[in-house]
DNA sequence: CTGAAAGCGCTTACAG
DNA sequence: CTGAAAGCGCTTACAG
């Protein structure tokens, strides 16, 4: 194995010390500026790349943030593909490094803290998708900052940013109110995530606003508690519309329903939320809600950065999102409907 | 801040040197077994977390790899999900970490190094997804150990860990005629990546050995060589089978046929590659290949920490996939066919 | 403008 | 069995 060259080689090289070297090469004050060029040059050519553990090891600062994801969460949720892109471009850009961590079933079941807390690898965590109460607990003991994305835990303070599900779901189930829907179902377990019920709450909102007594049947399970997905059940009494808890949901039972000889949208109207890649699979394309991961991605990495160097609080950070009509849903004629 | 517990602070606590208590905390032989117990009771009391920095200032050893994976394809390709996950874990098992890195377009046009390398934060790199040929040029020679998976590149002697293209496409293909099929296309630009290109050349050899004279009209490009997906043009005199690049233009062939009024399988067969989402997503389900990732991902994984300490080299490493038979090839009866 | 000294947290010889 | 010394690569006062 080849010694890296460090900046004493370059110092020696040149003749000046290691200090000469460190104040030119990180642009510090105290070198002549001739001096500094050769210095720079010199490094090049001798191909030295800084040693970010010499500064870690003094300041106790690693620049690196732990990204932990769910196993549970990275294998059906396709879509946290681009919260793992955009998180490590915008920590890049911060002048971080993303370090990865699936959390597996065993390790959450247990309570045992990922590997690089333990090793002081991170100077941060951000939680990427659900974890269980007492794990989040667990994350709100430790001694680094850590900050929820996408999900919050009711039980516990930690810092989140969360699309604004409520009043996604809120809006969402106006939309379709608005276009003559009364009969409305929702799909999804609502103790299965703080997300599903959020949704759920934000449909309900809609519903009692527009005096439609909720009514038990629409509300339809579409996993276990912990998450795992199941059949889905239609009720007896077919509604004018479904919200689903998420597009892959909507994409299941929409074909369900084609299956069962329904047409999409002329005899029942269905809406997702998410826009990931099952809204656009799904024939009719989904009305959905698009979450501005973008956005919940710089809000979350600015907090946990800023978390590192202030320990100040957040509280939990509504993201809002955006509705995408596309063709899933029918306007309804209230005399037509009347008629039949 | 609160400065974390480091050995000194429990070697005071308890009247001993650090040395003893690296020693007791590490397992070293030299401290008595009393001592021992008693230092790691207390350091568990103080919370302390062992400061891997340290020693990675010492050896010059992070014990993290960097994942560097392109922008382009960890935007459509949604399978590499399932490699990080695995990357992740296995990583993990073996006492390493991994930082994810996402190579923008800007990165590889301009020949820059991930900040990662250049800030020593990583002992070796895994590229997942294919980089252009001056880019792969580029990371052969720099001075940590790199492995790509999932590709490789002709002009560069990396190591590199790739499902067996050539040989699976050939089985598949293979495959098809036995069922009959003669007349049969392959969809992809045989220009964008090695995969693509090895495919193809699995597939052209099932038809020299089964001599059936190759098509040109049959090889039909599906995006442009920067990986740009494109609209797909339908030979004018169809085939009975279609061999795709991977399922998600499987499963955009499959829908443009139908939509063209041909029923899947019965009037054209399809076949595609990867067994990602879209395989089960496409109606009929489509016969493919399995990649093996979770082999893929061991041996990159065993590759690069072997290189750390070794330096060693492997070569391009083929692992064989798997064809899953679902509903999308008929079997063609032959005199049937005469007969039309 | 330049550099010798001390220190970050840990480990490895080596001495007692 | 226990620990003082030196060193990993870098930076920050501080002295010249």
């Amino acid at each position: 194995m080849n010694r890296n060259v460090t900046m004493q080689d370059i110092a020696d090289r040149l003749g000046v010390s290691k200090v000469t070297v460190s104040k030119a090469l990180n642009n510090k004050e105290g070198v002549g500026e001739e001096l500094r060029l050769k210095i720079k040059k010199t490094a090049e050519e001798m191909g030295y790349r800084y040693n970010s553990c010499a500064k870690s090891v003094k300041y106790g600062l690693t620049y690196n943030i732990g990204v932990i994801s769910p196993e549970k969460f990275t294998g059906t949720n396709s879509f946290y593909i681009s919260f793992y892109k955009m998180i490590s471009k915008e920590l890049d850009r911060r002048g971080y490094s993303a370090i990865l961590h699936t959390l597996s079933h065993e390790e959450e079941a247990s309570l045992r803290l990922p590997r690089l807390y333990y090793e002081c690898k991170a100077d941060g965590l951000i939680i990427l998708g659900q974890v269980g109460t007492r794990y989040a607990e667990l994350l709100g003991s430790i001694d680094i900052p850590v900050v929820f994305l996408d999900f919050y835990d009711k039980h516990s303070e930690i810092d989140s940013v969360i699309s604004d599900n409520f009043h996604a779901a809120y809006e969402l189930t106006n939309y379709l109110i608005e276009n003559g829907h009364r009969e409305i179902a929702y799909i999804g377990n609502i103790n299965a995530t703080s997300s599903i019920q959020d949704r759920y709450l934000g449909y309900l909102k809609s519903l009692l606003e527009n005096r439609i007594t909720p009514n038990p049947d629409y509300v339809i399970s579409d996993r276990l508690d912990d998450g795992t997905l199941t059949d889905i059940v239609l009720p007896e009494r077919m509604p004018t519309a479904f919200v689903c808890n998420c597009d892959m949901v909507a994409y299941k039972i929409v074909n369900k329903l084609k299956q069962s000889g329904w047409r999409i949208p002329e005899d029942v109207s269905v809406v997702g939320f998410d826009d990931d890649i099952y809204a656009t699979l799904t024939i009719p394309n989904l009305t959905t809600v698009q979450v501005n991961v973008a956005e919940m991605t710089s809000l979350a990495v600015n907090m946990i950065i800023n978390k590192i160097r202030s320990n100040k609080s957040y509280g939990r950070i509504p993201v809002r999102g955006r509705i995408i009509i596309r063709d899933s849903v029918r306007t309804i004629n209230r005399n037509q409907e009347a008629m039949e």
